[in-house]
DNA sequence: CACCAGGCCGTGC
DNA sequence: GCACGGCATGGT
């Protein structure tokens, strides 16, 4: 089964990825600029190869996912394979703390004037997302005037805090939800994306506006234990499904 | 003009 | 514990 490269890099896991008039995707990442077609251009780049996710079974897993019931094999079907990324802990912070009451694109509008105002560039017009450091030289007016509104203040502490962020590996998932919601500006919904799409917990089961729609519409009175052990993929197939 | 977008915070009960 | 209004901004 062919992979939905497109679904997976800017189908609201990332914010990070550029789609370029050649088809070719690209984003800076691990301080380079990385180009693809599809994953298969993944395999030869240790970091890609993390990042990626390329040893779990995804192929597997999608087939028990479409096996568990009508719903979820409509959604596989029409989906096609789906992929949760791994990446960076504090990029996926900052990127879900933006995402909060906004729309994906104009998530991905304020993630790059993130990279372009307080990142560095790494190759002619390629521009980093920039560290806790250096995003600490804005201030919440300098936030706000990028365009961020009431997120400034919760930009603000999360680079303040940012240290949980390498404290979250050690715990279980409970107490690594109750760590992230330390931070101000996150909530169980944020703090699941963070966990799902940087952590590698398959567990989450970020509720969103789609997938409140979803669960009430062909899941009532279900949570996500129903989907147990593949609450997180099950989950973005629903959301890619209620988007489409 | 309204309502919505990968929600959360503060307040009130 | 749960319900509610407010919140910045841009799109429909």
């Amino acid at each position: 089964m062919e992979e939905n490269i497109r679904e997976i890099l800017l189908g609201g896991q990332s914010f990070s990825w550029t789609e370029e008039e050649d088809g070719t995707f690209s984003a800076v990442l691990n301080e380079r600029v990385y180009r693809i077609k599809g994953i298969e251009d993944a395999y030869s780049d240790s970091y890609l190869h993390s990042y990626f996710d390329l040893d779990y079974d995804y192929e597997k897993a999608r087939q028990e996912i479409r096996a568990k019931d009508e719903v979820l094999k409509e959604a596989v079907d029409k989906v096609g394979m789906l992929r949760i990324l791994k990446q960076d802990h504090w990029i996926t912070t900052i990127s879900f703390i933006l995402s909060q009451n906004n729309n994906i694109k104009r998530i991905t509008g304020l993630y790059r004037k993130l990279c372009r105002n307080y990142g560095h560039e790494v190759e002619e017009g390629y521009w980093s997302f920039p560290t806790p450091e250096e995003l600490s030289r804005a201030t919440e007016e300098d936030l706000r005037a990028l365009g961020v509104g009431f997120r400034a203040p919760f930009i603000i502490d999360a680079v303040n805090k940012h240290y949980i962020l390498s404290q979250i590996d050690s715990l279980d998932f409970d107490s690594a939800m109750d760590k992230l919601q330390e931070i101000k500006g996150i909530g169980p919904k944020v703090a699941s994306c963070i966990l799902i799409f940087s952590y590698a917990r398959r567990e989450g089961f970020p509720m969103d506006t789609w997938m409140k729609q979803c669960m009430a519409k062909y899941y009532p009175g279900k949570d996500k234990s129903y989907f147990h052990p593949y609450e997180a993929l099950s989950q973005q197939y629903l959301f890619s499904f209620m988007r489409g």
